[in-house]
DNA sequence: GGATGCCCATTTGTGCACAAATGGGCTGCG
DNA sequence: CGCAGCCCATTTGTGCACAAATGGGCATCC
């Protein structure tokens, strides 16, 4: 019997999860700006690979609303104003609410854990914040959040709406439309409070203090962007 | 100044989304049944490109969980059982029923005449009904509906998840688990109630009739597949 | 001087040949 | 006779060269 060494080799399809969740990451803390070119070529050469593989990437990108490509011209950011997202954020709320209503599950021993290390990090946060790292501590939160449902395709379409919107919060603190401090402080009482919900078994009030504050996030920001007219 | 006629030559998108469109509907009206290998190069063959290209349709496809490809043996039409579609099937509720609370909008002229349409034709279906052309009467339907809300990310997640489950139905007729002409019957009670609700101005009850008749369909389906064991 | 049309560099899209991977059949050994 | 291992046809995945398309710069003409 041939004992195959577990991918020592990298599967195709493990590539690709792995540069597309990459690339997604870097468009998501803006590491890649909204309306930023991002070159084939450049970036087939920096994961190793030719363009044919990196064109599927791309390809499944734009099936997610992250990039634009057009013929002769470039593949691009997209970008996105608070002022016209309103229908996916009113989408997520109740997204949000289902979460906790449709096949809630308790967190297992590991996601505990992960809850934990989240609490402890959001903390550290209050006293230095850092728009990129909190950032990514939002993205590792939510994952964990929807992780509280069962519900497959539930959580598919969650992250889907979420990786679409979630940059045009760290757009909105880079703009000075919303305060990053006061931010770090919101989120750490969010975590806090929810962590507390989960330690009652009560998923649902979970999941409705998450959308409460996916509403109050989307309420300051837009409230910014109209001060900053003004 | 240069007035370019619109298309004289199809642009590489449009292509793209009338072939994707094109194989979908095979996949949902059973032209490629569940477990179908679907081969490449033939497909390519068919619509006059390359792989390349074709490839591109496939892998969207894939992240639509129509097909699945495996390196060296094959892309094949992913197949489904009822019983794995529950989540899938209450998650469709709860969106049908978004849909007449999120950003309802009634119908313009040109949808109206849309319903008028399916109506006529699903009353000449009742007299000889034919499992095929009543699939493609039920996606035109479910395509009219979805258009009674404004909020596009809704409007796109609720698709994704129609093309997904849509196919079961059509089996479940092949499998003799539910009854062709009783499910005519009731389709055309569907169309109608819609249509009465839409007249009335009342959105919200036309999708809780939506999200009814979804839920009894599924359970019927559920049903038949139990007996059919027994 | 201004506008118009052409040329060309750049970038995405396509076709094709080859690599990688799989499964089935065949062959040879015990 | 059974089974283990190899070979090969088949199919998806990759690399690469070229086609298509776009925009900007430049020359040319009015």
């Amino acid at each position: 019997m041939i004992i195959k060494r577990p991918q020592a080799t990298e599967s195709a399809r493990n590539r690709f999860d792995r540069i597309h969740e990459e690339i997604r990451m870097r468009i998501c803390l803006l590491d890649y700006a909204p309306g930023k070119r991002l070159s084939e070529e450049a970036l087939a050469g920096e994961f190793g690979i030719s363009r044919t593989p990196l064109r599927r990437v791309l390809a499944r990108l734009e099936s997610e609303g992250l990039v634009h490509s057009m013929h002769g011209i470039g593949t691009f950011v997209t970008d996105l104003e608070i002022e016209e997202l309103g229908q996916t954020f009113r989408l997520r709320l109740e997204l949000a609410e289902l979460t906790g209503r449709l096949e809630p599950v308790l967190p297992d021993a590991a996601l505990w854990q992960e809850f934990r290390a989240i609490s402890t990090q959001s903390k550290a946060m209050l006293a230095e914040p850092d728009p990129r790292r909190f950032a990514k501590l939002n993205v590792d939160f939510f994952l964990c959040l929807v992780r509280l449902t069962d519900n497959e395709p539930l959580r598919e379409i969650t992250r889907r709406l979420y990786f679409q919107t979630t940059r045009i919060w760290l757009k909105s603190v880079f703009a000075s439309h919303i305060n990053l401090r006061d931010e770090t402080h919101v989120f750490d009482r969010e975590v806090d409070d929810i962590i507390r919900a989960l330690e009652l078994g009560d998923l649902h009030s979970a999941a409705l203090i998450q959308r409460a504050h996916i509403s109050m996030s989307f309420q300051r920001m837009l409230a910014g962007s109209r001060n900053h007219e003004a």
